[in-house]
DNA sequence: CAATGATATTCAGAATGTCGAATATGATTA
DNA sequence: TAATCATATTCGACATTCTGAATATCATTG
């Protein structure tokens, strides 16, 4: 019988595309807006938009208003096993390093531009 | 970027389907013939035929030619680790029993009807 | 409430996947 | 070589997905 397969089948559909695990993999760090996603890829808005409504109707990730900005964060850590297997079959043992914490990431939104850094320079995060 | 995720989006594509997921349970056992997956699943002829061509355009499984008979096997392992991880992340945590070993596989052509089997009476299986 | 910033939705054409029906292929046996 | 058995391929209708373009929504600020 193959019923029995649908939701497996289902959830794997919806991790079937480059965009979406790349914003599971950036969303592994941690609750993240959409702009800051938007830096990372270089995705258009609307296009990252539309793979997280795919993402959240599937029951992936939920969103969180903080104003302006919306705050995506994955609901079922296990997508996670699932991806970290495929990566190991696809020969792609590491998800790619993410070049950043909040601190290094280069989104315009996120940091509106604090001009550039010296050397040595301390900055405080607010956390 | 996007692009270094395409090989794992392209294998999780492959997978998104129950009926792939089925002939993949099945072959988790060993080898098997395409007559038995057909008798295991209840599924035409021509489309299990089809789902076997793109596991193996995938890469993922290879056929054997055995006088009438083709064989299928699994050549990449890992993708059991794969789907683990989805029945897992699916609340599907065991892959479904499959009610047989070569023994007990129903399958008509596999097993050329032998009559009604008395109870005690020993069956001899050719390896 | 008007303007703005962040994000979401709708629309449409192209591409791709599904799956049944019919038919083809290729090895084997008579 | 003709018949048969197991399996593969082709064709076609239909559904779904992809993705860019345009536009809408919704909270915030002035």
């Amino acid at each position: 019988m193959i019923k029995p397969y649908q939701p497996s089948a289902d959830l794997f559909k919806t991790l079937a595309h480059p965009a979406r695990l790349a914003i599971l993999s950036i969303l592994r760090e941690g609750e993240q807006c959409v702009c800051h996603i938007e830096a990372m890829l270089k995705l258009r808005q609307a296009y990252i938009s539309q793979h997280l409504k795919v993402l959240k109707d599937a029951g992936i990730v939920s969103d969180r208003r903080d104003g302006w900005n919306m705050y995506y964060r994955v609901l079922r850590p296990e997508v996670f096993g699932v991806m970290d297997a495929v990566f190991t079959a696809a020969g792609q043992p590491e998800p790619l390093p993410h070049a950043h914490a909040r601190a290094e990431c280069p989104c315009p939104k996120c940091h509106p531009d604090p001009g550039p850094v010296d050397a040595g320079q301390v900055i405080l995060l607010s956390e």
